[in-house]
RNA sequence: GAGCCCGUAGCUCAGUUGGACAGAGCAUCUGCCUUCUAAGCAGAGGGUCGCAGGUUCAAAUCCUGCCGGGCUCGCCA
């Protein structure tokens, strides 16, 4: 309702400035006033015409306002402050807007694209932690949102099986444990659920290998060999990596399906290696003048691509650009960029060449993974060739991200270049505090410092399933004392909605810029702004229309006098803001920040509750006033519903 | 050395195309459960928006410098 109506009345003024004033302005600022009882929207734009058309902003403002006269939705407008002007909605007219359904996927931003989002992206070695949790509930929020926006989205969840992380796993089961492939298939037959299960066992297995390591270089000349077997393949290293990568996942799967989030597609390093992308991309980039051979200098003997921003490029100076990135080195190895360009390539459908495809995995729901193969099945979907591609991965990665970009610039592919999006966020860290309570000894100098980092390889950090069960043991603490009544599975059902509402919502109320300290006791909190706040907002909403008996369903389709709007600010808040989903939808996808559905959904669940103190809708006695207070509470809920799904977060019967 | 991010209430954070008086949660204190269940509501205290300049009708927001914290920058993966 707000987006529509906001997107007329802007056409509406850039056609009356362009009409009077002969100008245009290269954006219409549209803000909303400080109170709703002020209108609904506030254009300070007669501040930002003083001065180009000589006049005072308050006289520019009663003549723009003048002239605009009738605007369809509309009641008035008027000039406030210094020279705001202010839009009044026709309350009744919007509201019944809001009433009806909102058909945001159809006329979003992003209808009718086809989208890639990459994301999770674990090493196929470990268990997973919290870190990974914020990737994957970044991620598979976003994917939401596009839908949401009426995009088709692909959900790629990227598998580096031949990189130094399983080599190192390899190595552990090999040399320090000294298991062979069917030893090793039979501990993974024999695993259960956490902490029994195959990704915890190599959690530690990973650290311990680490520690090797440290002990002598001959350990370190065994990684090395063993890396170099799984990136050529046909081996036991290999097999043994393939077997550990493939159970991994399948754990990694397992921890993510817990909290709703599925995916369509696993590419997989080892098949951009043996299907042999890079060769397709190297000739592309040398034929485009992106990469050129480096005959001097520091990088003599490479194959090498300028940086964006470098001295060199910029000056033109001659002799060798000790700045430029290899991407192929002097022993004809390629670097991890170059198989990062020629893996997007294939993401955008300009690589030539295709992954075969496997199907990995079944969702309940009726969804299916595919893995990439080297020969696959005959009958597959298609994935690639994209219009726009969001990587979900730290602001670490910010430097390979960006030479990617720029080799696809280089190669005249600048659409694609400005639709690479790296969706970019700050790591999740420990607080001291938090390190204590999980038991790892803290040297002297991490008990000074801010906050300690999760390491894989000192298998430092919390995991995901560990987080997951605490959440929900606490939650169902709570649902026991206050359902008694509900059997022992309808508990666990709704404790785990409330523990999973709470995880998502915590990942999702920081900005990705943020680094999230992350602490037991906040992150277990139930109360404030958190997921089950909303939550309950809509449990109080449904459990009133379980005692009318009339479902809110019901009360939006049928009659409802709306003329109670024109009086009550705090009321029309409501279904203002319950008008502004798709408006948040638009917000959170232009800026790549899901954040904004977190404060949507809090504040509107914060009014929500407000109002429900205030109105004793069940003991209304006007009628038509209680017909409306419940078409009120029907509008809420589902606006809460929606914004709630948005980040994967059920609404639970009971709370 | 170069680049990027961050610095807002005791703590954790919103405030993202500059806009009307700087907000929320937690914590502290005071009230409210025979109610559509209190995972809630109402109220109180708490701020040199890191510092100093500049641009602007208007700066927490943009620019410059400085201070403090973090990250990245390899023929490693």
């Amino acid at each position: 309702m707000y987006l529509e109506l906001q997107q007329q009345l802007i056409q509406r003024v850039r056609d009356l400035l362009q009409r009077q004033y002969d100008v245009e302005l290269p954006r219409i600022v549209v803000d909303q006033p400080p109170k709703v009882g002020l209108g609904e929207y506030a254009l300070p734009l007669s501040f930002e015409l003083a001065k180009k058309l000589r006049k005072p902003p308050r006289k520019i403002a009663e003549e723009i306002v003048a002239a605009l006269g009738e605007v369809p939705g509309f009641e008035k407008f008027e000039v406030a402050g210094a020279g705001y002007i202010n839009g009044r909605l026709d309350r009744q007219v919007a509201a019944r807007m809001v009433l009806s359904p909102e058909r945001s996927t159809k006329t979003g931003s992003a209808a009718g694209k086809k989208i890639l989002v990459e994301h999770t992206s674990i090493n196929p070695n470990k268990a997973a932690h919290v870190g990974h949790l914020r990737n994957s509930i970044l991620g598979d929020t976003f994917v939401r949102l596009l839908q949401a926006a009426g995009a088709k989205v692909d959900v790629q969840n990227y598998i580096d099986n031949t990189g130094v992380q399983v080599a190192d796993v390899v190595v552990g089961f090999l040399y320090l444990e000294k298991k062979g492939k069917s030893e090793i298939e039979a501990l993974i037959a024999d695993s259960g659920p956490p902490p029994r299960s195959f990704d915890y066992y190599c959690w530690d297995l990973y650290a311990r290998v680490s520690q090797w390591y440290e002990e002598s270089k001959d350990n370190l000349k065994l990684r090395l060999q063993t890396l170099h077997d799984i990136e050529k393949g046909g081996n036991e290293a290999a097999e043994i990596g393939k077997l550990i990568s493939n159970a991994i996942i399948r754990r990694h799967l397992e921890t993510m399906e817990r909290l709703g989030i599925e995916y369509d597609f696993l590419p997989q390093e080892s098949e951009i290696l043996h299907l042999h992308f890079w060769e397709l991309a190297f000739e592309q980039l040398k034929q485009k003048g992106v990469l050129y051979f480096e005959t001097e200098g520091k990088n003599k003997g490479c194959w090498v691509m300028k940086r964006a921003g470098s001295k060199a490029a910029a000056e033109g100076t001659e002799g060798p650009d000790e700045d430029a990135k290899v991407i192929v080195r002097s022993n004809n190895t390629v670097t991890y960029v170059g198989k990062d360009i020629a893996y997007h390539l294939w993401k955008f459908g300009l690589l030539g060449k295709d992954f075969g495809y496997q199907r990995f995995y079944h969702y309940p729901g009726g969804r299916q993974v595919w893995i990439s193969a080297e020969s696959g099945e005959a009958d597959h979907p298609h994935f690639g060739g994209v219009n726009a591609i969001y990587n979900v991965i730290d602001s670490r990665q910010e430097d390979p991200q960006n030479n990617v970009i720029e080799a696809l610039r280089g190669m005249g592919y600048a659409e694609q270049a400005d639709n690479q999006h790296h969706f970019s966020y700050a790591f999740v860290v420990l607080t001291p505090r938090c390190a204590e309570e999980l038991g790892y000894e803290l040297s002297a100098e991490d008990k000074e410092r801010p906050f300690i980092e999760i390491s894989g390889r000192k298998g430092f950090g919390v995991k995901a399933d560990d987080l997951i069960d605490a959440l929900i043991a606490a939650a169902q603490k709570e649902v026991d004392t206050r359902h008694p009544e509900m059997s022992e599975s309808e508990r666990r059902g709704v404790a785990t909605q409330i523990a999973i509402g709470a995880l998502r919502y915590f990942m999702l109320k920081f900005t990705k810029g943020s680094v999230i300290a992350f602490d037991f006791k906040e992150a277990l909190s139930f109360e404030g702004e958190t997921g089950p706040y909303a939550q309950y907002a809509i449990v109080r909403a449904t459990n009133i229309f379980r005692k009318t008996g009339q479902s809110a369903e019901e009360i939006l389709g049928s009659e409802t006098d709306l003329r109670f709007l024109k009086e009550d600010d705090e009321l029309w808040e409501l279904w203002l803001r319950a008008g502004q989903l798709s408006n948040m939808v638009e917000q959170c996808i232009s800026t790549a920040e899901p954040a904004y559905a977190a404060k949507y959904a809090f504040q509107l669940a914060q009014q929500f509750n407000n109002f429900y103190h205030q109105h004793h809708i069940l003991t209304e006695t006007d009628e038509a006033r209680k017909g409306f207070l419940l078409a009120t509470a029907a509008v809420v809920r589902r606006a809460l519903i929606e914004s709630l799904a948005l980040m994967g977060i059920e609404a639970p019967p009971v709370m």
